[in-house]
DNA sequence: AGACATTTTTAAACATTGTTTAAAATTTGA
DNA sequence: TCAAATTTTAAACAATGTTTAAAAATGTCT
């Protein structure tokens, strides 16, 4: 990598970085890329060189939260001195952590289709479906080992992780339910159904 | 009401009823000012006659569908020639039915407190606090029956109607999950957390 | 029916924001 | 230092939400 490319590396990240910021504080539509530009005392035209567009700005901001979390929860699944259970278990704490942290930019709600062009769309879903994939492989594992008991585990993760995607509509950082309240609870609720 | 009245009430409506099929088809940010009033033969300026603007429509559109809803759930809670467990039955599978036939428009995704003014923020608030309330009620009746055993029953009504809502995320008209399958194994999972 | 008041629609101007472009400024590397 | 490559900029442009003032349509009263 010439001395060039490496710069425009950094600075790309260093856009996303900004950018997640913003787009958590201000939603998709809210983030003008004037704002963006200005957290890095750049004017909005010079973003054109690193991303073709808004969308897909947005889309880079997407995967690195995406990937981010994949590594997390990559981390627990091979974490051979936990029990299926505890490994799940980790992976719900992770997945609701970033659900409230990251809400905006996590999952970036609205239709994929709509936003982004056809092979990010493609990637995007591709994500998404690596992702969903961890949990399908530890609930298969327990499923395996009798800890966990269930037919059709496919629907029964997609309704899991829409209950937690879903708090992102909600949840309020000052609001009466902690973070921590919100995890507990809800690993009862998914455990009650794996068993 | 006078004539004048009269007929601008039904314009709005009928103004409404082509907004709300124009989101379910391009979503929020998709759908123009421009569009909506074509449908009509109008100009997008008239629209500004009856709306104060764009996200005023859209909050309306959200409304009627939200009140539609309603109606459907307040038809089945009271009615006493079926069980609880019947009962809720049936509005697991109406909440799914809007999900997926009005999915863009029936709980308008992003940030309310971005979309819509201070009033209409509330009055949103208000209708889905209401909307869940039918929920909670049927479910209350069913923890005094012994139909249902849970603590913390609003913590899971959120839980469950979460994963029922993420349905819009993924959902396709002609994908492998048909309407009903997905109504019947929710269905399962909802009445497995209840019990 | 005709005249006046009210309601509704329109076209055009405007504001915001995403996108393109051509030129200027900066950086790199020999 | 100088030429080539890279990066930034300001300005123009395009799309779309919003406002406005005037025109058109409608309703009402005599």
């Amino acid at each position: 990598m010439t001395m060039a490319e490496r710069k425009a590396f950094n600075k790309r990240e260093k856009i996303i970085k900004s950018a997640i910021k913003i787009v958590n504080r201000r939603g998709y539509s809210g983030t003008t890329m004037e704002e963006v530009a200005a957290e890095l005392l750049m004017t909005k035209g010079s973003l054109y060189y690193y991303f073709k567009n808004k969308s897909d700005l947005m889309f880079q901001c997407n995967s690195i939260v995406l990937l981010e979390a994949q590594e997390d929860l990559k981390r627990v699944l091979l974490d051979e001195s936990l029990s299926i259970k505890k490994r799940l278990q980790e992976m719900v704490f992770i997945h609701i952590h970033y659900a409230i942290e990251e809400n905006e930019v996590f999952n970036l709600i609205m239709r994929p289709e709509q936003l982004f062009s056809e092979e990010q769309l493609e990637e995007v879903l591709h994500l998404r479906d690596e992702y969903a994939a961890f949990f399908d492989k530890i609930i298969a594992k327990g499923i395996e080992t009798k800890d966990f008991n269930t037919e059709d585990p496919i629907m029964l993760r997609m309704f899991i992780l829409g209950a937690m995607n879903w708090i992102q509509q909600w949840y309020k950082p000052n609001g009466r339910l902690s973070k921590k309240e919100i995890q507990q609870r809800f690993w009862n609720y998914i455990l009650k159904l794996l068993t």
